[in-house]
DNA sequence: TAGTAAGTGAGAACCATTCCAATGTAACAA
DNA sequence: TTGTTACATTGGAATGGTTCTCACTTACTA
């Protein structure tokens, strides 16, 4: 039933872009609407095993180009030589660690309107007409800190 | 004299950061330190013409990966499919065009604020341990308005 | 100045992504 | 419901940016 609420989201999320709704397309959104890990094209082929064992990669490059087009779905380099997808739902930007390549959301009260001020700031100083922005911060996450010997683990 | 100054200058901070001093890396940094086009490997290669006809697309790579583990220079894609490069001289951000892929360089008043206040935010909230940042802004660059009609040129 | 760890360069290898042409199908209208 | 058509899917081939390999060279240190 989380499932099916999952489903009836993702198809009128592709109806309401006008997007023509074949299943390989229903399939994908719902699984980046429902999973939050950030996937490479070859993660998201893993996870549909069950669904589309026979989908082919173009059609998952295809349909996550088409994503991005209408800003369903932002773009990730975590350095790791692929890209990796994440749906869009509410405003939020990305913590990489830069050891294990990690990635996990970060947001917290007012980062909206640091959103705002940055494009605003931009808009007054290039010229530009923005469409959106890209946030991301480095560092370790606490698991390669301790990997690593830099925290303790208590 | 420019010239001059520049070689000096990129021939301390390869000094600063223990680097070996090569005449490639000596050029390429010197290359980097004066020019602000962002350039891609190719580019700088071109630019490179006549102080290093021979120099292999390897050593470009290396040095630039040695550059950007250094936090010498930061690397940006543009949605070309390859990677450019940007010498990190102050702090600013890219303004880039979803059109045309140019990108330029903004900073203002209170900017290196935003930017310590974003990552103590992530740092708390995460629990990684902050190392750095990205920021950029998409949008169609003035140019691009006039050509596409968006915007009249007067 | 000699020893050596590190850097360079040419080309091969790699692999994520795109392209292509044939086949399949969702959407719309009659 | 059916026919039409433009769009989507497929798998394999092609592309091209980046890394790897290894023999050769060189910048640093003692």
């Amino acid at each position: 039933m989380a499932s099916n609420a999952v489903m009836e989201e993702t198809l009128q999320v592709l109806k309401d872009h006008k997007l023509r709704v074949t299943p390989q397309r229903h399939i994908i959104l719902a699984y980046l609407v429902s999973h939050h890990n950030h996937p490479t094209v070859e993660t998201i082929r893993d996870g549909l095993g069950k669904e589309l064992p026979n989908i082919g990669s173009s059609t998952i490059y295809n349909t996550l180009n088409t994503f991005v087009d209408h800003h369903l779905v932002v773009e990730l380099q975590n350095g790791d030589g692929s890209t990796h997808y994440d749906y869009f739902g509410s405003p939020h930007y990305h913590a990489i660690c830069t050891n294990c390549g990690r990635i996990v959301d970060v947001t917290y009260p007012g980062f909206d309107e640091t959103e705002r001020n940055l494009e605003k700031k931009t808009a007054e100083l290039s010229g530009y007409m923005i469409s959106g922005n890209h946030m991301e911060v480095y560092g370790l996450c606490p698991e390669c800190q301790i990997k690593l010997g830099i925290k303790s683990n208590d």
